[in-house]
DNA sequence: CTTGACCCTGTAACGGTTACAGGGTTTAGG
DNA sequence: CCTAAACCCTGTAACCGTTACAGGGTCAAG
């Protein structure tokens, strides 16, 4: 008999909540796991450190679904892992995309900061700023991600 | 008589679709506009930079409360003006961090993409990279804001 | 007179997580 | 034994900002 764990238990080694692991399932990022007799989620080792694989793409960046991709790859071993590839790279990209509209955006952010010390929002130059009808980066996604 | 725009013009010219501009009104951003006979909204300049304004706040990555904020200021023009150096300051904090945030994810990938070339996904080091209980970063907001 | 381009309202979706409500079960302490 | 706390269950709604519908009305050109 191994040793299994329930759903708050595994949250705690985990460190992901109890809900995100139900969501996970309800996805099908996790089969459903066996049930005990009063209808609790009883979790063995391997759904751990598929749980903890889901983490650790999330901490990265990875949406459920790439990482549900990723889990597919993993579960069928004999696949060429080519399209990991892709999907890291794919990701990288984004990230380094993201970096570069970040910058540019700190940038205007830095130029308008600290610039009227105790004046008023009559004079205010972040808001004379906002008006002003040059939005530095308008390009979508330039922004943050929402 | 000053010239009107209905929604549709005024999002063309601003940039800001329909939908948003509805939106941005039930948020309390924007008053309500007069209504012509048919019930269509009628903007007037104003009411373009005020929405000109809010965009250029997005493209910053400001939050609609935080562009709300200093809309606020701005319409009470003898308020302090530190509170939106306040909101831009933070925010400014906000974006370095996540710079930095990013900066670290991308180099975690940069270490994991192109390592398994036309291999199979058993020997993925991907794969085995997000199995590895190591998650470079496992704090909060390391990921991708969402 | 029909087609298409507008406009209106209200609702739901997206992603991933969190927070409920409303119920049942177990466990530890008195 | 009794009770409170901690845990589990399901289902639903919220968060954020935007987009996309459905189902309806209005107006202009062809």
């Amino acid at each position: 008999m191994k040793p299994t764990y329930r759903i708050g238990q595994v949250a705690t080694r985990t460190g992901c909540s109890p809900e995100s692991i139900r969501h996970y399932e309800k996805l099908g990022l996790l089969v459903a796991p066996q049930r005990g007799e009063q209808g609790y989620r009883h979790y063995d080792q391997a759904s751990l450190e598929r749980i903890g694989f889901i983490r650790h793409g999330r901490s990265l960046g990875l949406d459920l679904h790439s990482i549900q991709e990723l889990l597919a790859l993993s579960d069928h071993p004999d696949t060429d892992c080519a399209a990991a590839d892709e999907i890291a790279s794919r990701h990288l990209e984004h990230v380094e995309e993201r970096i570069a509209a970040l910058q540019v955006l700190a940038n205007e952010l830095r130029q308008v900061v600290h610039q009227c010390r105790g004046g008023k929002a009559a004079n205010c130059k972040i808001i004379k700023a906002l008006y002003d009808h040059q939005p530095t980066c308008s390009m979508r996604g330039c922004g943050e991600e929402n």
